[in-house]
Order: C-alpha cells, then sequence, then structure tokens
DNA sequence: AATGAATGAGTGTTCATTCAT
DNA sequence: CATGAATGAACACTCATTCAT
C-alpha cells in the first residue's frame, strides 16, 4: 500500500515536471505575458482542467522554475567556489574551470536561463525584486573570488565593483552565447572571457 | 494664423511628450503589460479617451520610447567614437572619456533604459528581435573600439568575442548602477569599470 | 436690424442644410451607424464641436432626414392622386403620369430614399416604427387609388390588399432602380410596371 | 469513446444553435447593432465568456444566419422551380403553388427574414452587398419562371425587369405579411398575389 | 485523474458630447 | 460662431480559474 502510494506520488512528481518542461518551452516562444494555460496543457498533451490539480496558479509555475533555478545557481556558485578554496592552483585555470562549470550549467538549463534574464523584468515587479536578490546572492560569491583572487595579488579594487563587474560580464556573455545558439565555440569564448577578466583584475 | 498653428502644434508635442513621461514612470514602476491606460492617464492628469487622441495604441507609447532610445545609443557611441578616433590620447582616457559619455547618457534616460533592459524581453517577441538588434548595432560600435586598441598595442583577441563582453559589461555595469539609484560614486565606478577592461584587453 | 437677423437665420439655415446634405452622402456610404460625427463635419468642411451648434444630437440630423423624407412621399402622393382624381382619363395614363411623379422625386432624393429603405431598419426600434408608419400612410394613399380603379372597372379584390402589391411593387422597383445607379431606361421600367400592376388589377 | 464523441459534439452543436436562436430574437427586437453580447447570453442563459466557445466574434452570428437563409432561399426556390417546370398545370395553379411554399418558408424563418430584409442595409457595407447578390440570385430563379409564362403565352415583356416587379412584389409583400404578426388569411393573400402577377403578366 | 464548458471580472479602444479658448 | 482637445461611459473580447461529469 504504502508503496502503491509512494507509486503515484513518484508519477504525480512526472506529470508536474511535464507541465513545467512545457510552460518552459512555450514561455521561451511566446514570453510569459502571452502565454496562455490552454498553450501549456496543450503541449502537455493534457486539458486545461488537469493543470489546476497540479498547481494552484499560474504564478506557481513560474515560482517553481525561478526557485529552481536560484537554488541550482546559487549552489553551483558554492560548489565551485569550494574547488576555488581548497585547490591551491594558478588562478587562471581555476578561474577557467569555475567558467566551464557555469558554461554547462547555462547549457543545461538555457531555456530558463533565458526567461529567467530575459522575461523575467516584464513580469510582476516582485519578479523583478526577486531576479535581483538573486543576482545580488551570485554577486556575493563572485565577491569571495575576488577576494580571493586579492589574496593572489590582484591590484587593490573596490571588490563590490569588480564583484558586479565580473557578474555582469559573465551573465551578459553567457545570455549572449545561449541566444545565439552557441554558434561560438565553448573554449574559445571561456578562453577569452577568462584573460579579459582575469588579466584585467589581476595585472599590475 | 500660421503662428497660431504653430503655437497649437508645439501645445500638442508637449502633450505627447507629457504622456511619454507619465507612460514612463509608470511602465518603469508596474511594467508595460500590468500598466493600465487608466494609469497613464491619472499620472498625466487627463482622461483615458484623451490619450487616443495622442497615440493610435498604448503599443505605440513603447515603440517611440524604443526608437528614440534606439537612436539616443547609436548616436552617442558614433559620437563619443569619432572622438576617440580622432584624438591621439592614450587609450585609458579615451576609454574614460567614453565611459563618462555613457554614464551621462544613462542618468539622463535611466528609466528608458530600465524599460529597454529590464523589460522588453517580457513583451512581445518583435520587442525581443529589436532589442537583440540594437544591442548588435552597439556591439558593432565597440567592436570599432577594440579594433583600434588593438592598433594601439593590444593582445591579438578575437574582437568579436571581446566587444561583446565590453558591451554586456558596460550595459550591466551600469543598468545595476540605475538600480540602485546612482548610490556609488560615478568616478569610482568608471575608474574601476575602464581599469577592469583596458587592462584585460591590453595587458600582455 | 430685424433684417440683420433675418440674414444670419438664412445663414444659420443653410448651415445646417450643409450638415444634412454631407450627412447624407456619408450615411449612404457608411450607413448610418458606421458614420461618426467626425466624417459628417469633414464632408462640410467644419470642426466636430460646430456640429452642435446646429444640432442637439446626431440623432436629430436622421429625424429631420426622415420627417423631410416622410413629408415630401405624403405631400407628393396627395398632389399625384388629386391629378388621379380630378382628371376623367383613362386609369392606364393616370397611372402612368404617377409613375412619372414618383420616379422623378425618387431620382431626386436618391440617397435619402436608400438610407430610408435599406438602412433604417438597422437602427434603432422607433425607426423602426417610424418607417412602418410611413409606409402605412403611403400604403393608404395608394388604397385610395385602388378604391377608385375599382370604381373604373376592376376587379373585386381585396383593397388592402392590393394596395400593399402596389406599395410594395413600386418602392422595391423603384429601390432597385436606384442601387442600379438608373441604369435602366426610365420610361421603358415605367411602361413595364403600369402595364404589370394596371393590367394585374383591372382585366377581368 | 466515437461515440461519447458524437455525443459532445451534437451537445456542441445544440448549444451554438440556442446562441443562434437567442441572437435572431434579440436582434429582432433591438436591432443588430443595439444588440450587446450580454443581452444574446442573458437570453440563452449562460455568460458571456462562453458565446466565445462558440463563435469568434458577434459577426460571425449574423453570418452564420444569412448563409443559412440565403441557402434556404436558393435551394427553396430552385425545388419549386423544377415543380413549376415539371409539371403541365395551368400557369396560375403552379404560381399559386409557388407562392404557398414561399408562404411557409417565410412563416418558418420570419425572424431571419425580417432581420434580412429590414436590418441588413444598417449594418456593414459588405452585408448590404451580400443581401443584393442574394436577391440577385432569387430574382434569376424567378425571371426562369417569367420565361416560362412568356412560353405560356404571355405578352412579351423585359423578363428581367418583370422578374424584378415579381421578386418586389413577393418580398415585399410576405415581409409585410410577417411584420403584421400574419394577421391577413393566408390563402386570400395568395390568391390576390397570384391573380395581380399572373394577371398582370399573362393578360392581353 | 482528466476533460473542456462555464464564469465573469478586467482591459484596450471608440465616440457622442461638452467646453475652454 | 468655430475649433478640436477633453471626457468617460460603453462595449467586444480575453483568459485565469472553477466545476460538473
Amino acid at each position: 500500500m504504502s508503496l502503491r502510494v509512494k507509486k503515484s506520488e513518484i508519477i504525480k512528481k512526472e506529470k508536474r515536471n511535464l507541465f513545467i518542461i512545457s510552460s518552459l518551452s512555450v514561455f521561451e516562444e511566446k514570453g510569459f505575458n502571452n502565454t496562455r494555460i490552454k498553450d501549456i496543457t496543450k503541449k502537455a498533451g493534457t486539458s486545461v482542467g488537469n493543470f489546476y490539480n497540479y498547481f494552484k496558479s499560474k504564478e506557481e509555475v513560474i515560482e517553481v522554475l525561478i526557485s529552481g533555478l536560484a537554488e541550482l545557481m546559487i549552489s553551483k556558485f558554492r560548489e565551485l567556489f569550494v574547488y576555488f578554496k581548497e585547490n591551491r592552483i594558478p588562478p587562471i585555470s581555476a578561474v577557467k574551470y569555475l567558467f566551464r562549470g557555469y558554461a554547462k550549467m547555462f547549457k543545461a538549463k538555457s531555456e530558463t536561463f533565458l526567461i529567467f534574464f530575459e522575461q523575467m523584468g516584464g513580469m510582476d515587479k516582485k519578479y523583478r525584486i526577486k531576479r535581483n536578490e538573486i543576482l545580488d546572492k551570485f554577486t556575493y560569491e563572485v565577491e569571495k573570488i575576488i577576494v580571493k583572487l586579492i589574496e593572489f595579488g590582484a591590484r587593490d579594487q573596490n571588490p563590490k565593483i569588480t564583484a558586479r563587474i565580473w557578474t555582469s560580464t559573465v551573465l551578459g556573455v553567457f545570455i549572449w552565447w545561449i541566444r545565439s545558439d552557441f554558434e561560438l565555440e565553448e573554449e574559445e569564448l571561456i578562453e577569452n572571457l577568462t584573460d579579459v577578466l582575469v588579466k584585467g583584475t589581476m595585472s599590475k
């Protein structure tokens, strides 16, 4: 019996996931504001009413999407930072490693990132606030790296500003990369990005 | 008679402007999609119907806003680039001068820039496309600067990527600056930004 | 002074007339429901507000139009009937004379007739009622002619029905004639119409 | 499954029909232009939004009404004409039979006919054009009858004019009959109508 | 769970009418 | 008288959400 419940719960979670994935691709195509519940359910191959068996509102989907993304970003950043901190490797290699991690993440979740960075501003104010919170958290993690780099001998810059520069640069470039459908060679992009940021931060 | 006509036309233009400015601040506050015509006209101190004496639709306002901004950006970039090209000054000073020009522009049109960079993605697909076109033009202008810097002795990078890095960085940082309500000292920001980008691009 | 007032009144009447004529041609073109006050005033070469110096509402124009038409129709019918009654001529000639009078009237007021017969039904209920009243009056006049014809030796039909037949036939045919832009030869039309109606009513 | 689908489709068609019938009676009462979607749905006992599950616009209803009527008229006329052609009966009986067919049709669809003949002119230009097309087709069918009557020995008239006379007469009289709420005895009306038209067309 | 018809508040837009100049 | 900007009620249509089956 308990097994049965578990099974049905797994199925439920899968269905919920199907809706999220469907939402994602429709949001990407039409934008959040121009996406109708009907579009999502059509994509998911089910009916409008059924959507409400899994979500209590249209907003819940976007909230789930965003929370998932936020979690992913933060945990990824922390994970990468731990590597950064614990390994005594030349900064340039460490940063490259870091960026490769980012690249992988952006590639895996490209649609979510596009929605997050391109569309979230057009939604309700609360989403804009949420987005900025996430960006701030990201910047905060980056700042720790900058501080680390200063220990490694970087010029004495305002770490807050430099962290913000890094954040803007990394996100802007990767978003552009996604939008261009990954046209550019990943390694070349990372190489160039690392080069500018590390040299810009460290060279005397 | 002709004078009178002119006068009424000036008044008409002023009224139109009032609507644009009102729209701007409401869009900024509520987002384009959550702004009602009534919000705009209330801000402008007039009636709903009167809005349609000046614009044929809600969309027309956003189109006017965006075209105006696009023109401003492009012309400003060109103007600054001409200065950059025609004056034999050290690159770091030239770039600083360039960034000061940007800063001034961003400050003067901060609300429009926020709408452009934060909300436009959430609108119709056509606006996303338009936005990317404008960004591409901007990047193209920046690329000319990078090429110039290479002539000045920069490392041999892929100017397309470096231009994109610059674009992302500058826009990201300035948008953040606007959003933080210009909390940071302008000169410090410019100093730091120039430092990272020029050193990141030029140092061996 | 009194002369001056008179003069200004004449001018006022002329202006009113200009509006009525303008209305007519716009109603004909766009239909009453799709005609805007602006269309009328544009045609009249004046401004929207000025319209209300001459009429108290949009409805007043249609009322003036319709009353004028009703008066014209009724008086014309009476006039023709007097001729019919007072002249001892063969019925067929009298009817022909009658129809020639109608034809002239329809030609002179073709636009008004089209509005009356084609559009009035689409307006408010009260106009439909008014239209039917006018038609009834018309039929009542025709009935007097039928009665006269019976005195002349027509078969014994129900004069109410036959009058209605005549009314429908005459109006239907003339409206068609107007709509076809008077393509058909007037005399041929009258000849044929008279022929059918008189023979249909009188021959044993 | 297929049975279920069929059933739901039948229900859907019935609902659609309910809307059409409701529209009809409201149009008849208030006129197309003065009918609000709310009036229709109130009559149909449902909500405004639901109307749009069955029709894509207010216009679609009128289009359905008109197409249905046009089809009905044309097919009825053809059917009656076939009877007319294939049976060697005295013309007066044949015409009477024809008119009885018309009368039945007018009675069955009286509301639609009223809308068609009284209101369609007040709608958009395209509807006026459509109406005239239908009238022309009707006249064309009548013309064939006139030609037949000429073969039977009618005077040599211009069949186009005589057909138009018949059309105007028949429609005008029946519309009047509907409007008077069928006050007049059907048989007497038909008798009289036939008498005038056939004698008017055939008598030497 | 699944369906999709039903609901109705909400929104952009129109346009007759008013009124300050 | 003439002008045309200003007013705001009214309406067609949309769509998130509910609910009977």
